[in-house]
DNA sequence: CGCGGTTTTTACGAAACTTTTACGTCGGCC
DNA sequence: GGCCGACGTAAAAGTTTCGTAAAAACCGCG
């Protein structure tokens, strides 16, 4: 379940908003599994495991509550109510009754999405290791501000983990050199280009990648740098 | 801690508010703490273990998120974000920070109380926060404010026992110093840079730390400090 | 007021980091 | 082959950041 592709169940009767939703979240890297009514969304979730579920209360099938209860069990999903009704009572009920937000329609999509990464982090978040990434034998902590080598703590100066960093928010992509050089020295240092160069030397050595075949910093000539990673664990 | 009155912390610069919520919070049977203002209440936090934290993001002395982020060490209690914006920005900006709700003023009572319980219900399930903690041969208690070496009790002054606190509170995670100097200075001396190099000195001093090779405070050049801690090595 | 403990100011040598400078390498292309 | 451009490496020079000591200002308290 708490895989690297967080899975949310929609319970929705509307098949524009599921369908807005599908598309929504689906593009954010969510695997995505609809119901159109209670019951067969109470039969989803017992089924397979969730890392979060959406509800609309407003069902045709089943009461809203009704629902809600039955999606409380142990080891459940979270359950984000989102629902056009506005009335305090609602949200109170729905939260007491298990649910762990309450979103009214319309909402915005931005903010829905901000919601649903709270969830997951609350619920899985609790482990130390977030956003952490592994590349041969180097691993790299972005929370911990870190970087090892077999276990082994490496030393990096400022530039050259902003450097790595900067790959590693987007593992197996070509960064330009040009978008390296205007975040890490700003836009002035646009055409010094070797700046980059001196720094990949240094970071390859210390992180034992050789430049004549290298698995780690890859060059990408006339263009710029890539990390390879594998598997990565994006947050 | 989490006894059976919940303890809440409320961050609000206006006095009706904070009274308000004083009222409302208290006949629920919780134990309210009050502070004024963004300083206040980040040292309010540090200095005692709350199970939930209610923040005004629109204070007067600090930005909204610069408190934010203030709030989020390890074992941190959950914060609610109370505001008079409304925009979906602000809202994920505040999510995306580590809030875990945002509630908009004007909000009914009833809401924000079922949404405390929420937030209370899902701190149930979290992992106690390591009130001691091992470095070598010093032993931090963060509850009896003591630190000593190899059994021995260490004398430290206010300012060393704040910061030692503070790193102590992200153990492994490097602190900028920039954050170091807001959090126990306060906005102002965001610059101030020597102020911690006096301050490391000496602990390092008091607590047998080599500064060449140090096995306690790390220094990260240009960034900020970091504390070593037993098994930092994430697994 | 004077005192002990603490914080802040001041000053300077040492270390770490970045940038400059210089040179070697690889590969394409006339 | 020899020139050229893009890349990689090494070491020196320059700049920023650190660590430490000592003096001065601050502060609560008897």
């Amino acid at each position: 379940m708490t895989t690297d592709t967080p899975c949310i169940l929609i319970i929705d009767d509307e098949r524009e908003i599921r369908r807005f939703l599908r598309i929504s979240l689906g593009s954010q890297g969510f695997a995505i599994v609809e119901a159109a009514s209670g019951r067969e969304g109470i039969e989803q979730a017992r089924e397979s495991a969730f890392d979060l579920i959406l509800l609309d209360l407003g069902l045709p099938d089943m009461d809203g509550q009704e629902v809600l209860k039955s999606l409380q069990w142990q080891g459940r999903a979270p359950v984000i109510v989102v629902s056009v009704r506005e009335g305090e009572e609602e949200k109170v009920a729905a939260l007491d009754a298990g649910a762990i937000d309450y979103v009214t329609k319309p909402f915005g999509i931005r903010e829905l999405l901000a919601r649903i990464r709270v969830a997951l982090r609350a619920r899985g978040g609790a482990q130390p290791l977030p956003t952490q990434l592994q590349a041969g034998d180097i691993e790299i902590d972005l929370v911990q501000r870190r970087v090892s080598r077999g276990g082994e703590v490496l030393h990096l100066t400022p530039r050259e983990y902003a450097f790595l960093a900067r790959l590693a928010q987007s593992p197996g992509q070509i960064v330009t050199g040009r978008q390296l050089l205007i975040e890490l020295w700003g836009p002035v240092f646009e055409h010094n280009t070797h700046y980059l160069r001196i720094l990949v030397s240094r970071l390859r050595q210390k992180l034992g990648d050789d430049p004549r075949t290298p698995s780690l910093i890859q060059t990408e000539a006339g263009i710029g740098y890539r990390l390879m990673v594998e598997g990565d664990t994006a947050p």
